[in-house]
DNA sequence: CGCTATTTTGACAGCCGTCAATGAACGTGG
DNA sequence: CCACGTTCATTGACGGCTGTCAAAATAGCG
């Protein structure tokens, strides 16, 4: 159906990935800023510590969970790039969001809920592992790690809806140009890249399940765009050539 | 710019919408099962209803609140109908959602965020408001209470993503069909209609801005849905007069 | 070095957007 | 009660952005 998904056995109920022992401290952990956890203290560090189970690797292309699981672990993702998506009776995919290291992996989990979603990685991809009951009960007994889901949550509701206007209103190629600038920001935020050169592993199908197109038109775009010397992508590296340019593009409602 | 908006005294900062008394006991009120706090118990009502500034009313089409705005206060939408957007640069609109009696308005400014949407008002309005601050520290010390604000979020982000396939990945005429039944859904879940009648307040326009379509386009599509005879619409009453049908046409992911 | 996935290119069509104008509905004021 | 303006619904003509189909070229991988 979607390419691969290779019987690897990274699909939790066949062979679940092993659970490894760790990874070091969480005090130590150089993203912990940027996580939900960023917000607390020494103590508040701590206990987040405990609840920690420890981590799993995953491949590339791996389907983390189904649409309909109910997963009883909440990941925080400490490297590598993961996606959320739906997909429709016909094979139809709807990406959803990027999730980027530091991003956490199914909060709607807090609630016990039936996914309603599916989670896969794009790229090999290292998550810290949370029990979902026991980071339930630390939130509802800690107002600052409830806070910082909160403000986690509220941050991607602001995306969700900045998306939808973008699918709704805005024209294929403001929508792939804002696509870039948006990773790029993000990438930046976390301090992955500093330049205008980043990692890139999205395929050209992925952007077009993001945007609403299809992977042709999506090349046609990529073409122009590559052509004019707005950006270049070469071996899964992108790199953004004309960065004020590129926001006027991403700027242009009309078409 | 956009329709309305008649310089009715209805935005906040000119002529504020007047605070009235109050509407009756929370205990009693017909709508508190359907709101986020609709799990409390006896003394959770109460804590509630001392919580509550008041109500106030708004007329149709009246803007509640500017993208930007730092609201103080937090509205559970009492009766009437209300949705968010945002406004693009050259007047494009996207509708994010349409809000119904019982759903919470502006559940962000929890964070004291300024709002990253605009909300305005479909019908005549009445409105139960309440201190952004007061309730943010009444959540902070009742976890049933949070628990139910948490529900009702992660059920919003789950109508979004929703949302977001349907922009990305549905027809022009499944999309209309979905958000007749998903409006009609809701409202028989409300109590607010009991067969296939419902008042529709929309206009063409606004469902064109909701699904990311032209205002010519959705009457091409209602023309068709009337013609077959799926569905029909008169001053403001929508009946689904074949509702097997029209969930057929939702389904229908082909084009 | 063969297999597969992905990218690229071309031709064509159609859904949907744009432009323009008419008609219906409604509220307002004379 | 009727004139009148505004908003909304409706219709037609036309175009283009984007989708669909098909196939070749390229890259990736074991």
């Amino acid at each position: 159906m979607l390419q691969g998904e290779t019987a690897s056995a990274n699909v939790p109920g066949n062979g679940v990935n092993p659970l490894r022992a760790d990874l070091g401290p969480c005090g130590t952990c150089p993203i912990r800023a940027l996580t939900a956890y960023g917000v607390l203290g020494g103590t508040g560090i701590e206990r987040i510590a405990r609840l920690r189970k420890g981590f799993r690797t995953y491949r590339a292309r791996a389907v983390l969970a189904r649409e309909g699981d109910v997963l009883t672990e909440i990941y925080t993702l400490y490297e590598g790039w993961v996606f959320r998506f739906k997909l429709l009776p016909d094979g139809r995919r709807q990406i959803l969001s990027f999730l980027l290291p530091g991003d956490t992996i199914g909060f709607p989990l807090v609630y016990a809920t039936p996914l309603h979603f599916s989670i896969q990685t794009l790229t090999d991809v290292t998550v810290c592992v949370f029990d979902a009951r026991a980071l339930t009960d630390f939130l509802a007994s800690c107002p600052a790690a409830l806070l910082g889901f909160g403000e986690r949550s509220l941050r991607d509701a602001m995306a969700q809806d900045d998306l939808m206007t973008d699918l709704g209103r805005r024209s294929a190629t403001a929508r792939i140009a804002r696509l870039m600038l948006d990773l790029h920001r993000r990438l930046r935020a976390r301090g992955i890249v500093a330049g205008l050169t980043m990692p890139f592993p999205l395929r050209q199908r992925d952007i077009a399940d993001a945007l609403g197109l299809t992977p042709i038109h999506v090349n046609r775009v990529m073409g122009t765009l590559s052509k004019v010397g707005v950006l270049s992508l070469d071996a899964g590296t992108l790199t953004i050539l004309e960065p004020e340019r590129l926001e006027r593009i991403a700027m242009n409602l009309g078409h």
